[in-house]
Order: C-alpha cells, then structure tokens, then sequence
DNA sequence: CGCTGTAATTGAGCATCGTCAATTTATGCC
DNA sequence: GGCATAAATTGACGATGCTCAATTACAGCG
C-alpha cells in the first residue's frame, strides 16, 4: 500500500523520501503536491531567494550544498548556516509568514525541490503530519545546536574546524577510498563564520590540522589522506602543544 | 466570538493566552485540552521531569524560573536552557515521541501549565494550527540561537554575561524603579555553562561590571543600580581595557 | 602576458580565558 | 553556635585567538 503511494508521490523517488516532510501526504492532497512541486538544478553562484524577499514555499536541498547568510545594513555578511543535501530551507519564513530573513545560494552546482506556498500551506492543511515532521526537524535541530554551542568552549577550536571538513567532504569531496580530494566551497571567511573564529585563526588552524597530517591545503584545494583519521580528530581533538621540532 | 471562547479556554486567563501554542483549540476539542490540563505550582529545587524519563505531555511556564540540565555519563552536568515564562518545555520528546533528553528543575518557586501527552496529541490532530504555532517558536528560536551563537566571537564575553544578568532581572528581579535587587537564581557554574565561560572567568567578568559600576555584587545577592544602563552594556559592550587607574 | 584587486597567509603584540592552586566565603547539619 | 563541605574568589601562568600590518598567492581582465 505504502510502495503504490510512493510510486505517485512526487518525493518517492528521492534518497531522501524517508525522511522527506511531506512523506505523510497520501490519497488526493499528492495531487495538490504534485501541483505545487518543483525539481529544478541550482548552478553554483546562482542565489535560491534573497533576504528580505518575501517568503516562498519550502526547499528541500537533493543534491550540492547551499549558504544561507544573513546580510547587515552596514554592508557586512555572515554566513550563518550550511544546507546539506536532505535539509530544509526557507521553512522559517514560510511557518512565520513573513519575508526571507537570509539569502540562499548555491556554493556548488545543486538541485532543489520546492513546493510552493499555496500548495504547501493546502497540503499540510490536509496532512498535519507534514507539520509534525517540521517542527521535529526543528526541534532536533535546537537540540543539537545548544548541545554543540555549549560543548567545547574552548578545547580548541582545531575540532570544530576537522567536523566542518568532515561535512563538507562528505558533501562535495571527491573520495577515492579512505582519501578524499576536495575544492572547498567555502572562503575562508565563512569557515570562520561557521566555527566562529576570525580568518586569520582559521588559517592557522589550517595549519595545525596540516602539521598533524590531517590534512594538506594549497588554498581551496584540500587533500585528506584519510577521512577516518580526521573523523578521530573530530572527537578525540587535535593536540596543538609546542610541536616536536627536535 | 473570540471572547466567547476564551472565557472556557483553559489558557484564557493567562497572560500569555495570545502566544499560547493552544490558542488554536476551539469548540468541542476545548473540552479534551481542558481534561488534559492541569496547572501546578513547582516549588523552587522541585524537578519537573528526569532525564531518560518516558516524555509527558507539553509544559508551559507560566511563573518563574526552570533550569534545563544534561546528565553526562561520566556525572558531570551542564546547564542547556533557562525556560523563562511564556516558554514551552517537553516539546521536544513530546514530538519526537521518546524520552526526555534533559532535567528540568525549578530554580525558584514556579508554576506550569501542563497538557498530558494524550490530550495533547488529540487536541493536536484537531487543532493542526497549534502545531504551526509549536513549529513556529522552535525555527524562531533556532534562528535567535544560530544569531546570536555567531555574533560576538571575541568582543568580550561581559556583553553575554549583562544580557543574562537583565533576562534574571526581569524574571526574578525585585524592581524599584529603575534599580533592581535579586537574588540570583544560578550558580557561578550555571551562569558560565549559559555563556560558554568557566566559573572563575565568571568571577572576573562579574568583577568587570562591578568595576563599571554596572552592578554590585555579593556571592548570589546582585543589585543593578540601573537596569537600563546595564541593558545598554548588553548592546556597547563593556569597556574592559586596562582600567584607569592614573 | 602582465596588471590589479581580492583572498590567503604570516608575524608581532596583546587581551582574554582556561587551568591549577590557594584562599576566602557561604551553606547546611548537628 | 560551631564544624564540615561546597561554592566563590583571587592569583599566577600558559595557550588561544584577535587585531593590526605586511607579504604572498591567486583570479579575472584587459
């Protein structure tokens, strides 16, 4: 019974159809879904929707990776969150109904699918489940982010960076066995925004994770002799002491 | 009409029926909330539910002050959340549907409404708009908390532990005026574990304000001569360069 | 191919904070 | 009220990261 509403079901052939928010949808609401749906590329640079355009339906990242940044009025930006492949995005706008509070672009060649807001706020009206399976999201996400925010405060801040490479190589490296190649999509300014640390020190941090053996950058390019061994560092941290030198 | 209904909604006499997340519940489902319901002083020290305990129902502060803790393994403990009135709390494993992931633990003499997990889910499927609401707060929040996790890196930690101080006051303060009195409801740990800072660094930052003239301190006992100053040091930040002295 | 502006790195100096340790203060219990 | 335990403060020292500043690498463009 569930595989035939899968076969209907606009997200049934996505990886992420288990997990999807509008899964619940089922009988004639995936009509309405499948009105207000949308699969479409994002090339890398190309920008999703722009703070302070008023809120659209909802995004669901299949493929690449996107930056939501938030932009001052004195000029500046900050890189506030990563969308990963699976995540939501837009969501806050369109539950509060009101205008995007952040920008969203593609930091590489991506694929998102969008529902729109009409079809969007009529399916859940149909299907409160889809609902639920937001604000879990949402509340599991609260979770995790007080949780890693009060963590390390200040165990160095080499593991914060080591998790950042790990996602990101997960998402946009090129894994050859347990070494990955990666061109990172990311400046060093938003690392820095990501782990909450100036450029300056993400440089040097680089370097840390470099003198272990971690890694080996030039730039964005970044080589990891092994994946594993960095996911280690992740936990364990990085012992940046006065280095051997003798 | 509105006003009909308010007057046999169980939240209608609180002050915050207007951001209640069981505003929504009209009609014949009032009832069922109202079964559910149940509102209960919690005495200061008093714990609501247990970490690892099956999740209840959904609470909401209405007095007072909780604390909401982590138990590791290895027995040390860490303060997540201040859930201030107006708050919801259990929402998280009430979503989700498993146990509670964290304590929560009265830090003054408080009071809650709570609505059983039963009724709650019933008045839920009648009510979606009351999952809307829930779904609201928590991107709300998550958005706050990304804000505010990223904002002042290094700019002194004073600014956070002001911004803490005044949330207290408000919550527990006795006002007179624009000076207020309170007895804080945290300890020097509770306090660093809310701004990422050890006790000692706590200590000093405390001694900082005191320098400022911000505040005077004595073990728990805090008097703001001004609170609108001390708010004002919230957003400036606080001037901790190599004090005059000359 | 060189020019130019931006991004990234590197270095020096300094403030903040963590850690360890000693002391003082508070708190509870008898 | 006095004692025992826990909490808070204070000091010294080292490490981390920020700031300012200079240099180097890089990318787009003419």
């Amino acid at each position: 019974m569930q595989d035939m509403a899968r076969h209907q079901h606009p997200c049934g052939a996505c990886v992420y159809y288990s997990q999807s928010i509008w899964q619940p949808v089922d009988g004639a609401p995936v009509a309405v879904l499948a009105r207000g749906f949308a699969r479409r590329p994002v090339a890398e640079g190309e920008v999703l929707f722009t703070q302070g355009a008023p809120g659209g339906g909802v995004w669901c990242v299949s493929r690449g990776l996107f930056a939501l940044r938030s932009y001052e009025p004195d000029g500046s930006s900050q890189l506030l969150r990563l969308a990963f492949p699976g995540d939501i995005v837009g969501f806050r706008s369109f539950l509060a109904g009101d205008a995007h509070r952040t920008e969203a672009q593609a930091l590489v060649d991506s694929r998102v699918c969008v529902v729109a807001r009409r079809e969007a706020a009529s399916v859940i009206e149909a299907a409160p489940g889809c609902l639920l399976r937001i604000a879990r999201r949402c509340a599991a996400e609260l979770d995790r982010t007080r949780r890693w925010h009060s963590v390390p405060p200040k165990s160095g801040n080499t593991r914060r960076l080591a998790r950042l490479l790990c996602h990101l190589a997960d998402a946009a490296g090129d894994a050859r066995g347990d070494a990955v190649d990666l061109l990172l999509p990311l400046s060093r300014r938003d690392i820095g925004d990501m782990i909450g640390v100036q450029t300056e020190t993400v440089s040097r941090l680089m370097g840390r994770l470099q003198d272990e053996g971690l890694v080996r950058a030039s730039g964005r390019r970044l080589h990891i002799p092994s994946i594993a061994r960095l996911r280690a560092a992740t936990r364990r941290g990085v012992a940046a002491r006065h280095s051997a030198a003798g």
